[in-house]
RNA sequence: GCUCGGGUGGCGAAACCGGUAGACGCGAGGGACUUAAAAUCCCUUGGGCGCACGCCCGUGUGGGUUCGAGCCCCACCCCGAGCACCA
């Protein structure tokens, strides 16, 4: 090697042209997807394309995910790192509204920065894998999914609300609902009902929630989910009404049953025309009109004042035999449970608001200690423990948990009710009355009902049509492209309607995985063998944003293909991690806010290595935080340093010929640190502990070559670029990816003398060096040597000794 | 209201299983080099007292458990995220 005295500066931009160059040249990031010997599927959530592009939030996360995905190449692991774009979906149509440009022309060159941007992070993308959701090679097996779900009956149709603007005459989202009023024009949104598609994932529900226990994913993720899927456990009851018919309800408290003095339907329950006598009627169907009136989202989270009207009719409790009026109002939701409750109001916050606003008699059935049936209530007791029951026949006295099991056995019995579990859960709506989504194939037909496009005539291509605005029409823009709209009954070839609605983005992204690996296949949607080589996912990267929605449908969709014989396993991500959110100023990165961070200035200004490395530097990876540019600088300092070791390294090896016992110490320690917080990707005390090691070597005037040579490896997941330019210095003609990952020599973690604290009473006194491991007796002994010690021992007896090996030793005196 | 996070120097943050609080970095102050500046290098940097050895105080608040608590328990305050009449 060329001694070269004048050593040349760090110049990032000049390092990190050449090694991405090189990279796309040798293949570096294309690991032979049919043959790799030890696959690792390194996946991150793949990003939704916005006109902005990349903004740090996104950097971060992506990062993260590359440099864990680096760590793992580096241990000597096939790793597949794909990228794709979700480019379908209502931000992006809205966005291209506003811009009166179509979607299909903006979406591509959003596309195009993306992946600038992409590419110039230095993430380890195979690019012969990259996909997007709006290409029709992939959204015909988007279609195809709706297909095979459709055929297992797990797609149905049903009516359910839209949020409705009279004004601009469209379906709303909820997130254009502001404040009960459209976003854009400031009318009052109504609700509409529509016909749409479902997905029954309710009929997972179990499954989803069960499988939890065992899957390796962030604790917080974790609960999320089981919070969305909410269980509760209690009883389905059918309360009787005249003409032989019943009020189905579901509770979690049959054990208060003798203390429902009311029922409760939601205003659109099926039963309340006919228990509406003609009295009741006309007051009754105005409420139900002013209901309808009103959108979904203020329905759900407005105020909460309670309103409702008596129906007229009657229900007679099964536990008491009394009859009970039956009313309606809008608390009662037709979304959950049966859409009818019993209406406990002695033990309900909200049955209590409602009888004492109506009047309704409210009854004392569970009473706390002291009290007794007849103690007034005036607030709903809901304790769920501790009372017993009490005006409730012969199941006085019993403790609630107990009077559960009890009376839902009776009832039982009785044939009028049984034990239920009920999930928070709603069954999946995926219609989009919108244009920029995969049209759901469906054709309906006036003699055959609708029919699903044969896979054959998939994908059914979106029109590119001139207005792809939402209209007056009620129905998704694509109704008005008439030659698209007609066509052919697929069963008896009948002119047929095509299905206007388009799928919801969440089904594109709830299967994108799959695809990945076998994207140059257009005749399946995953190839067998490379799925069961690279699936499931080895470990997932994402945002908690998407702890619920996209993360339950992807693993319901991948257990239905399982459950149909197309996916040998049942859930898509072995290991999940969620990272924390880069957030501005204490607030979440929006336009509207104005506090975008933008990193491409930054990385033109410190290169990418540096930016890359700062974000991961910046705080936990799994917390996230706040972003400020203020300490860029010591990140590129400490480069600079590691450049002159290198450089250093070259001209002069080891610490003058051995390396000193504490540097091998240290340099063992920071291995072992490292690769530890690298797999808890925990980058932020991994990156410090390199720093230290260089200090370390700096204080030491040590220099020593595979010292040097040994970090450039740990650093190459942070600094990729940074590490392939220093390792090419240091005389090797391959990637540094693959010189594999540093080996720690375990006795050597441990320095030989190691310093103890000593307290007295609990307090540390002072320190004393002492060999490593040495006993207690012989650490108590060099600790009494202390001065400081013996000023608060002498003259007082040690009645206690704790000892911690190579910690700590505390004395207790008194 | 409910659920989940989180409150540690001037700032971003460390701290394994309850065992030396503040690693690492930023910023700041001082010094070296330089005609000068930048860059670089060295020293100092939680608060208070002290010439110093050292001492006292200190992890949102109040209590508790323990030889020992940032960490565990009880009560509370504040910040962030999500859910929101869920029967």
């Amino acid at each position: 090697m060329t001694d070269q005295t004048h050593e040349s500066a760090y110049q990032p931009e000049a390092v990190e042209a050449k090694w991405a160059a090189r990279w796309a040249e040798r293949r570096t990031n294309e690991p032979d997807l049919d043959r790799a010997p030890r696959p690792f599927y390194n996946l991150m959530m793949f990003p939704y394309p916005s006109a902005e592009g990349l903004h740090v939030g996104n950097m971060f996360a992506f990062t993260g995910s590359d440099t864990y995905g680096r760590f793992k190449r580096l241990q000597g692991y096939d790793v597949f790192e794909p990228i794709g774009f979700d480019a379908f979906g209502i931000h992006s149509e809205n966005y291209a509204i506003k811009l009166g440009v179509n979607p299909n022309q903006l979406i591509p060159r959003n596309i195009d920065n993306f992946r600038r941007q992409l590419r110039r992070i230095g993430g380890m993308f195979d690019w012969r894998h990259e996909l997007s959701t709006t290409d029709p090679a992939y959204y015909k097996w988007t279609q195809w999914l709706f297909v095979q779900l459709y055929k297992a009956g797990l797609a149905y149709r049903k009516s359910a609300p839209v949020n409705w603007c009279p004004t601009c005459k469209t379906v709303l989202a909820n997130e254009q609902v502001v404040g009960g009023r459209c976003e854009r024009c400031d009318t009052p949104v109504e609700q509409r009902i529509l016909e749409q598609w479902f997905f029954r994932i309710t009929r997972y529900a179990r499954r989803l929630l069960d499988n939890l226990e065992r899957l390796d994913w962030s604790e917080t993720t974790k609960t999320a989910q089981r919070n969305w899927i909410g269980r509760s456990d209690g009883a389905r009851i059918r309360f009787p009404v005249e003409g032989g018919q019943a009020i189905d309800v579901f509770t979690t408290r049959p054990d208060t049953i003798f203390g429902a003095t009311f029922m409760v339907l939601a205003p659109e329950h099926p039963l309340v025309d006919a228990l509406t006598t003609p009295e009741r009627r006309a007051e009754v169907d105005a409420y139900r009109r002013a209901v309808q009136a009103r959108d979904i989202v203020s329905r759900k989270i407005g105020d909460r004042e309670k309103t409702g009207v008596f129906t007229g009719g009657y229900a007679t409790n099964p536990a008491t035999g009394v009859p009970i009026p039956v009313w309606i109002a809008d608390y009662v939701l037709m979304e959950y449970g049966t859409g009818a409750i019993m209406a406990v109001p002695g033990h309900d916050e909200r049955d209590f608001e409602f009888a004492a606003k109506f009047g309704l008699p409210i009854v004392r059935v569970v009473a706390a200690e002291g009290e007794g049936p007849d103690t007034p209530l005036t607030r709903p007791y809901a304790e769920n423990d501790g009372g017993r029951l009490v005006n409730s026949g012969r199941f006085d006295g019993l403790a609630v948990p107990e009077a559960k099991r009890r009376i839902t056995a009776w009832l039982a019995e009785l044939g009028v009710g049984e034990a239920a579990e009920h999930y928070r859960l709603h069954d999946w709506c995926i219609s989009r009355q919108r244009y920029w989504g995969p049209p759901i194939p469906i054709i309906y037909c006036d003699r055959c009902g609708a029919v699903p496009v044969p896979e054959q005539d998939l994908p059914v291509l979106l029109p590119a049509i001139e207005d792809f605005r939402p209209d007056d029409s009620g129905v998704s823009p694509l109704a008005r492209h008439e030659e698209w709209y007609f066509a052919p009954c697929p069963q008896c070839g009948a002119r047929g309607r095509r299905e206007t609605d388009v799928s919801d983005t969440f089904l594109d992204s709830a299967w994108y995985f799959l695809r990945y690996p076998s994207t140059e296949f257009d005749d399946r949607p995953f190839d067998p063998e490379r799925t069961r080589k690279w699936l499931p996912v080895t470990t997932y990267i994402g945002g908690n944003e998407h702890a619920v929605l996209h993360l339950l449908y992807a693993r319901f969709l991948t257990m239905v293909l399982h459950d149909l014989g197309r996916l040998p396993f049942e859930e898509p991500f072995t290991r999940f991690r969620a990272h924390g959110l880069i957030v501005k100023d204490g607030a979440k990165m929006s336009k509207s806010r104005g506090n975008v961070v933008v990193p491409d200035e930054y990385i033109a200004r410190w290169g990418a290595d540096t930016f890359r490395m700062y974000l991961m530097f910046l705080g936990p990876f799994q917390e996230g935080g706040d972003f400020r540019d203020a300490g860029i600088n010591g990140i590129r300092r400490f480069l600079d340093r590691v450049w002159a070791l290198v450089g250093e390294s070259r001209r002069q090896d080891a610490c003058g010929g051995e390396i000193l016992r504490p540097v091998l110490v240290k340099w063992h320690q920071t291995i072992k640190k490292v690769g530890e917080d690298m797999e808890a990707l925990s980058f932020n005390t991994a990156i410090a502990a390199m720093m230290e090691l260089v200090n370390f070597l700096r204080e030491h005037n040590c220099v020593d070559r595979a010292v040097v040579q040994s970090l450039v490896v740990m650093l190459a997941p942070f600094a990729p670029h940074f590490a392939e330019e220093c390792w090419e210095r240091l005389g090797h003609p391959t990637s540094v990816f693959d010189a594999g990952w540093p080996a720690h020599d375990p006795d050597l973690v441990v320095a030989d003398e190691v310093e103890v604290a000593v307290q007295v009473n609990g307090k540390t006194r002072s320190r004393v060096v002492v060999p490593r491991d040495a006993a207690e007796e012989a650490v108590v002994e060099t600790a009494l040597r202390d001065e400081t010690v013996r000023r608060f021992v002498d003259g007082k007896a040690i009645r206690k000794r704790i000892h911690v090996p190579n910690r700590l030793l505390n004395l207790v005196v008194g």
